[in-house]
DNA sequence: GTGAAATAATTAGTCCTGCTAATTAAAATA
DNA sequence: TATTTTAATTAGCAGGACTAATTATTTCAC
């Protein structure tokens, strides 16, 4: 098995482990993975627009309503129209909805934080490096394709 | 931001491009990213079971049984009673789908495999050993999880 | 300033993926 | 042989994603 290989294996696996993380977390939460994902992006700043989220996550508009009507219902989040542009509507993260997140860290971090922390210091800059190396890779092609990623993309949480 | 941030952000925008261009691929191939990836598994040995696609990709049979509904319309596949054990049916490969499949590469390859061959030796070395730390790292859960792991699941291609 | 175009959110309807529970058939075992 | 286990399917459901159409608002060109 050559280089190649090996390292598509190794990120197979990672997005498999991700995957399956990402389901438990999401369970025990009461919410699903990608309902967590957009209550994150809201907490991010506590409040935006269903327009924003969709640029954010790529996702259209129609599905950050569905998703948002299902956090509404959950009490995670409440919608209020704008007063500066009242074609908006405006989403505010509630406490309850605070509260989740804090109960219910990012999957990725919980499998891996610990771990990482365990490494020599030399360790985790290689894997930082490495990885950073990955992503610039596969990610280049998204900087070409559209204007979509903005600057806030670069945080992104998903 | 530390390294565990920086690291986090990484994987996740190694995530991000995957997920978006096995959209993008899947499209184009005429079928969906979980299509293609069952087509895959069966392709590389030419010839499985349903269960073994179940356990291989972590899913239940009903959903493989699906999804392999759509690859035999599609012709990729077909179905044949299993003599051995008639119980048991086995799912053979195309030529048709064997054509797909070449013509419609792993996602992740596409975007990777080219940027890595220009990377230098030590390089590749560094990012290899660098996602086998990860996946290690990630997937360990998996294997106290349960009895679902075997050895072809070492070599998944998801 | 009015009318046309653009923008924001939603609704309706569809597809795909996944699940569980129940069913059918065959094999293994006690 | 009778029971249990295994393999696949069917039926029915839910979540997430899409497009197209609708409703309000805002912007902009004339």
């Amino acid at each position: 098995m050559d280089r190649i290989d090996s390292s598509l294996v190794a990120l197979r696996r990672i997005l498999r482990a991700t995957e399956m993380s990402g389901r438990e977390l999401a369970q025990s939460a009461g919410l699903t993975a990608v309902q967590l994902r957009v209550l994150q992006v809201i907490g991010e700043t506590g409040q935006t627009t269903a327009k924003a989220i969709s640029m954010r996550m790529h996702v259209s508009q129609a599905t950050v309503t569905a998703l948002v009507d299902k956090l509404v219902s959950g009490g995670m989040v409440v919608r209020e129209k704008s007063m500066t542009d009242r074609r908006q509507t405006n989403i505010l993260i509630t406490d309850r909805g605070r509260q989740t997140l804090e109960d219910a860290p990012d999957p990725l971090q919980q499998l891996y934080v610990q771990r990482f922390k365990q490494m020599e210091d030399w360790e985790q800059a290689m894997l930082v490096a490495a990885l950073e190396r990955v992503a610039t890779m596969l990610d280049a092609e998204d900087l070409q394709a559209g204007a979509i990623l903005t600057t806030g993309d670069l945080n992104k949480t998903e």
